[in-house]
DNA sequence: GATAGACCAAC
DNA sequence: GTTGGTCTATC
């Protein structure tokens, strides 16, 4: 379930299903997801829950016992939380994570294609470990600083999609926001980051801000709904798996073309390459 | 910088 | 062949 308001989602799922109680048992499958033995899950035993963080796509959950959790969706990941008494089969299909609770209910993470990452973190903060250390600002607040953002990027060299995937520069943009906010923002995906202006690159700031706040707002569930499992193959994006078909803003045709093994998508009309997103001011 | 592949499973 | 993630290696 990648990018941040699919995470976000799960970090509420977390909350409403852990914030405060204690934990009898956890089980997991072998091998990935879980990235430790095992063994070391017994930790959380007779442990409570503190909090539940998020920072882009990166859950963290702290216990007492001083032991926490590192949670990584990875490209399929997705929490399930189960009241007590409504227990069924177990384990579900898919299920690699299982936090038992002391009042009979427990919370879950599905992960099929097992690409998240999940890891026990002891004798020290989770906000010490690499993972966490290593991410930039969260996308969610780009709104509010795009100053900081264009800071961020404004010396880098590679294209400015390439850039927005970049975990280490801002947290939480993934392949869909990376195309609709550049297209908001009518900046070509391939321009060079460190060429745009800065009024264009506080304009993307606010574009993928404000695109990722519009999902969580819109969202009406609890989980997001993916493209593969929409209805009527209803797509909610303006240019995301739009190839072929009109641009909604000028009627010009999607392009699809692959940046660091990536699909991207664009309007050759509204994203133009070059033009006044790079253009110095004439004096 | 830009690839290509790795990890994974499903459509 | 594709997929809303990330890491590594290599030109
Ligand atoms: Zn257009």
């Amino acid at each position: 379930m990648p990018e941040l308001p699919e995470v976000e989602l799960a970090a509420r799922q977390l909350r409403a299903g852990l914030s405060g109680r204690a934990v009898s048992v956890v089980w997991a499958t072998q091998g990935p997801p879980l990235r430790c033995p095992t063994d070391e899950l017994v930790a959380f035993e007779g442990q409570s829950v503190l909090e539940v963080h998020r920072v882009g796509k990166q859950l963290a959950i702290t216990f007492t016992g001083d032991v926490g959790l590192l949670l990584h969706l990875g490209m399929s990941g997705r929490i399930r939380s189960t009241g007590a008494g409504a227990s069924m089969a177990f384990p579900l299909p898919h299920e690699r994570l299982r936090l038992e609770l002391v009042d009979g209910s427990h919370v879950s993470l599905h992960d099929v294609r097992r690409l998240g990452r999940v890891r026990v973190v002891r004798g020290g903060s989770v906000f010490e470990t690499p993972e966490w250390r290593r991410l930039g600002q969260d996308a969610l607040e780009l709104t509010e600083t795009p100053e900081l953002f264009r800071e961020r990027l404004c010396r880098d060299r590679r294209p400015i999609k390439v850039a927005l995937l970049d975990q280490s520069l801002v947290a939480g943009i993934g392949n869909i926001y990376a195309s609709e906010g550049l297209h908001q923002a009518g900046i070509h995906p391939r321009q060079s980051t460190r060429k745009l202006q800065s009024g264009a690159l506080c304009r993307l700031a606010v574009a993928v801000g404000e695109a990722m706040k519009a999902t969580l707002t819109h969202e009406p569930g609890a989980e997001i709904t993916y493209l593969s499992e929409h209805p009527k193959s209803t797509n909610p994006f303006l240019v995301y798996a739009r190839e072929g078909q009109p641009c909604f803003a000028c009627e010009a045709t999607i392009e699809r073309f692959v940046q660091a093994g990536r699909s991207t998508f664009m309007c050759p009309r509204c994203q133009p390459f070059g033009e006044e997103s790079t253009e110095a001011l004439r004096s």
